[in-house]
Formats: structure tokens, sequence, C-alpha cells
DNA sequence: TAGATTGTTAATCGATTAACAATC
DNA sequence: TAGATTGTTAATCGATTAACAATC
């Protein structure tokens, strides 16, 4: 199998595939889809397609294209998708309960990604105790107990910027495995722990640089 | 100047190295910063630092590193954030109604970047006519005559998936230049609108690999 | 001055693209 | 079968890293 030695660039475009894949999938399109199509939808060359999909180990077939049903399904495998997937979120600010909500409509629902929301944290005394859509807010002192005991290994941080690294070492601290960060500073982490920044701002100045 | 002469890889760098001086620049640290401090805070090696920085022609003294103050005003000058840029959110879910708040809160406050949000778009009768920190909810429809009159050349994308690509052709045909698209879909656009997406489940799945 | 750090060049590394034999 | 498209290899392209002379 040797998962490492896909390269973590070919990763990054899995899901877009697996995304292609489930809007054709609710269209009803054909059964078959070719590098061509796929790359389209994706927006990425064919070869690229082809390239990556040789890393999954998924067989195409020559002459028509890869099966949508048996391509999505193995995409699903490969990004640990065909089990369920355990999610806190720590800060329930506006972007904490966008992603909450988010995360609950896209995933808790029809799909079968099984990407659940399992608990949310904050410190702020008025939202410790209520609920999003049933899911409790917990204080976030709270933390290191409730991972193990609800048995989520990936969280979400959307604190404020200051709050982020104090945040992310009770992470580590409770064994959380994977992070993704949306406060706008770079966070430190141990080998093993996989963290992954996106910030908003970043990319507005980003794209602030082609006006 | 050759600003295209810029890789766009080095390009999305810059907003990081920004970050990291603004943040420094209010706890008030030393004047100057070297490549390895830089480069820690930012999490990257202190070659690639020296290396983009060169691209942007900005020059640090040797033996010293670099002036903090005209650093930061020279990556301002790059990425045109010394001029005020007017965004526009279109979709006012909890996610733009989220992007909205902290696109106010992080710019338009005590930092001088300039990035402004000038109005918000939507179709439901419900917002349309309502104020989001006296920011006002236009209807998408008056979308082609209020991005000129109103002077917006970059727009935030944060409706559903269905209805982004339609929302997207209206950017294209209004003119606009830049667009950040959090819809689940990759968007078409021609030539010379530059378009980047983010999407909150792609990042989620590829993490899930890791776990 | 001596120590430190830049800017840049050359070497390495990795990712994308092109091309085509295999084959459905 | 003929046409189309895969999987893979080789060629190209670009980005990162290492190293070091220049110099503050």
């Amino acid at each position: 199998m040797g998962k490492q030695s896909i390269p973590d660039v070919v990763i990054r475009r899995l899901p877009i595939y697996l995304r292609v894949l489930e809007n054709l999938y609710e269209d009803s399109y054909s059964n078959v889809i070719s590098s061509f199509e796929l790359g389209d939808l994706a927006g990425v060359t064919p070869a690229q397609v082809r390239k990556d999909l040789s890393f999954v180990g998924a067989f195409g077939k020559q002459g028509l294209g890869y099966e949508v049903p048996t391509l999505r399904d193995e995409l699903k495998r490969v990004l640990n998708l065909d089990k369920e997937i355990k999610v806190a979120i720590i800060g329930v600010g506006s972007l904490g309960h966008a992603i909450a909500r988010y995360i609950m409509e896209r995933y808790d629902t029809e799909r079968d990604y099984h990407l659940r929301l399992v608990a949310l944290f904050d410190s702020s005394p008025e939202k410790v105790g209520t609920c999003i859509n049933g899911v409790h807010i917990h204080h976030i002192d709270n933390f290191h107990s409730k991972a193990p005991e609800l048995g989520f290994r990936m969280v979400v941080i959307a604190v404020p910027a200051k709050a982020a690294q104090m945040v992310m070492d009770k992470c580590v601290s409770a064994g959380i495995e994977a992070v993704l960060n949306f406060a706008p500073v770079h966070l430190k982490a141990p080998e093993g722990v996989r963290v992954h920044n996106t910030d908003l701002s970043v990319d507005l100045m980003h794209l602030a640089y082609y006006l």
C-alpha cells in the first residue's frame, strides 16, 4: 500500500476529484468519466488526473475512462473517508459558528463522508453550556478530558491569533493528530501532528497582488 | 519592476511574511529581523526567506537582517496594499457573514492595510435592505450596476455550490478582476480574472488522509 | 576588526507535461 | 475492428536548498 509514498501535492488534489464525482453523482451523469472530463471539472490537465490517480492505484478502462462509483469509493478509501471521522471546533465566534454549520450541513446529512462534528469549545461563560444544532459547547478547560471521552482526533482552531498557540499546545498534549488552523499565525506543533493553515487575510492579500 | 516575473508561489508567501512583521510591530520587538527569525515565525527556511525577498528587491543589511518597518512597507507596496482595496461579498449566509465580520474587524480598524468591505449581495428578500456594521446588503440583481458605482474590483463568493458559477459569470461581466471562491466547485473564468478557490471541506478531507 | 547575515549562484530535488505503447 | 483513453516512462520545467563571496 505504501501510503506515505503518495506526495502531499497529490493528496491535496484527491478531495477535489472526489468533490467533482459527488456532484456528478447527484446530477446522475453517465457512469464513466474520462481524465479529460474530470480534469475539466477539477481545473487540472488530463495528464495530471491520470498521473494522480495512478498513485491511488485506481484502474480506469482504456478507451472509456473511470467508473464513477468505483473511483469515488477508491478515493474515499484512500482519504480515510470510509470510516467516520470525528471533529471538534475550538472557538465559537462567527467564524467557528459558520464552520460548525458548514460541517453539519455538508456532512452530517445525506452524504456518506462521515465527517462528524462532535464537540465545540470556547472560553466565554455565555457560550459554554449552550448548543448548536444539538452539539454542545464545552469550556476549553475541559478539552483534555473531553478529547479521549468523545474520541475526536481532528480539530479546527478558530480562536483569535493571540490564543491560538496556547490552544494548539492543548491539542498536542491531548493527543490530537490533525489541526486545521484559521487563526492568522503560524502554529508550531511537534512531528506527527499535521497542521494546515488557512488564513482568509492571506488569501485576500495574495489576490490583491493581481489587481 | 517586472511584476509578472515574481512566481506565484513566492507571492503566496509574501502575505505570511507581512503578517509576521505586523505582529512583531504590535509587540514592539527589535527594529531588525534576520531571515532566521522571520523564517521561524513564518514556518519556512531562512534560505527561502532570502530568496523570496530578493524577488521583491528588498534590501537587508549583511550582518544584521531586515529593517522591520522598511520591509513591511516594501511588502505592502508589492502586494498593492499601500492603496485602499475595495471588496464585496456575494452570499450572506453564515459563512459570508463571518467573512464580512472578519474583514471588518481585521482591516477597517487600527491597521492600515486598507482592505475595505464596501458591499454585500444576496438574493434573499429578508436580507436585502439590511446592514452589517453599516455595510448594506444589496440584491444580487443589482450587482452589475453597483460594481462600477461602488468601485470594487475584488469579490468574495460565499453562495451555495449550485449558484456559484452563475454568480461568477455576473462578476466577470461586471469587470471584476479577482475572486476568492468559498463555494465547493471549481469556477471557470476567462483569462485575466484571477480566481482563488478555498474550500473548507477539501482542507478537512486532505487532513483526514493523515489520521 | 571580527562576527554575522545578506544576496545570489549553482546543485538538487520534485512536480508537471508530453508522448505513446497497451488495451478496452 | 477502429477509435478512444488509460497507465507509465522520459523530458521538461520550476522550486527549494546549499553554499559562499560580499559586506554591514
